[in-house]
DNA sequence: ATTATCTATAGATCTATAGATAATGC
DNA sequence: ATTATCTATAGATCTATAGATAATGC
């Protein structure tokens, strides 16, 4: 058994990694403190020295969440239409400790702390800028509604999708929610983004 | 202090109704059954002689809750702009006891009971339904699409303004996903939809 | 006699802390 | 000496039940 500051940092690592996940999954308050711990290999008594207060891990937990969006904005940049395609796809909707946080945990953070939701929020105005940046036509004004409504369309869809129970149903949202969207919006989807480095 | 069946019968309504907002609220999990016991007057002890188990008060408050949403479907058939406003409106944001459950319950539902997701697929079901009767131009496929993208907005929408602290964006939120709904789909609202009786 | 509600509490679970143990790192 | 982790547990909270009380309703 190893106890070098290495060490105490990847554990550190670990248990927000399992938390992050393990909150989308189940959400905030889904999850004990020693659940989480025993699933990172050690007991509850060890957590203390790595966060002040569950609270705390929380925190740290969604900042790590909200960084896997990372994912999402590089393939929107990329391909918008695959990014849509791929929130709203089955796959997506059915792999909730790997998935989007805004739309698995919307609800947990409009009553969690200050702290939480300002880094949703600070998340949230990032990606309406970037799919603002990703549309042709309109004004700024124009494309950003646009950008808040494709994006309320996904988050609203996926959410409904994992919460009807019918199958058939929640596959039926998906698709429609993805070929309206793409029609909606097929001329305005900037075909290629050239980024400068 | 009295226990007739008529006042047993008020009671019990009453609980629903108390935790039907509280859920909403605080989340299916974020409030006590005694605290809804002492909101209602009462005392835990009373309790489970009007439910089997906790959960069972859950399905029943959800029941409740998926009720309340008739208030929504009734504008919509009067007036699906004036709907879709009132939804995506300040008002609505900041009236979480009494407002749409499943805006406000999504993430919830999605990790509850059988029970619960039933009634909630049910009522997605239903409320496309209206929404795709309520829609002008195209066939019945695309229609219900168009039904699916408006709602999956309004929720999402709905769900965002809430969990973003910054009163500005949320605001801005609600207003943008309004007009672009409104102007998207403007031409394909039915102005005056007589209705059977 | 039945039952709606109350008081009291058992049993489970969860956060947080205390004290012990064993490794690190000056 | 410091500290990362463990075992054990205190204290809070929550669901559910037991037994008492007082009203209903046959």
């Amino acid at each position: 058994m190893g106890h070098s500051q290495a060490e105490k940092a990847a554990t550190h690592a670990r248990i927000v990694e399992i938390a992050a996940r393990r909150f989308r999954e189940r959400g905030l308050e889904g999850i004990s403190v020693a659940d989480i711990m025993s699933e990172a290999g050690m007991t509850v008594g060890g957590f203390y020295r790595h966060f002040e207060t569950r609270d705390h891990l929380v925190v740290e937990a969604m900042l790590q969440a909200f960084a896997d969006l990372d994912g999402w904005e590089d393939l929107a940049r990329g391909n918008l239409r695959q990014a849509i395609q791929g929130y709203l796809s089955e796959a997506h909707r059915d792999d909730l400790p790997g998935s989007c946080a805004m739309a698995a945990l919307a609800n947990d953070v409009s009553r969690a702390s200050e702290e939480v939701r300002d880094a949703f929020g600070a998340r949230v105005t990032r990606m309406f800028g970037l799919l603002q940046s990703l549309l042709a036509s309109g004004t700024n004004a124009e494309k950003r509604a646009k950008a808040m409504t494709i994006f309320s369309a996904c988050v609203g869809a996926l959410s409904l999708a994992r919460a009807v129970p019918d199958r058939e149903l929640s596959r039926s949202i998906l698709r429609n929610v993805t070929s309206e969207l793409l029609s909606l919006y097929s001329d305005e989807i900037v075909k290629e983004k050239r980024r400068a480095s």
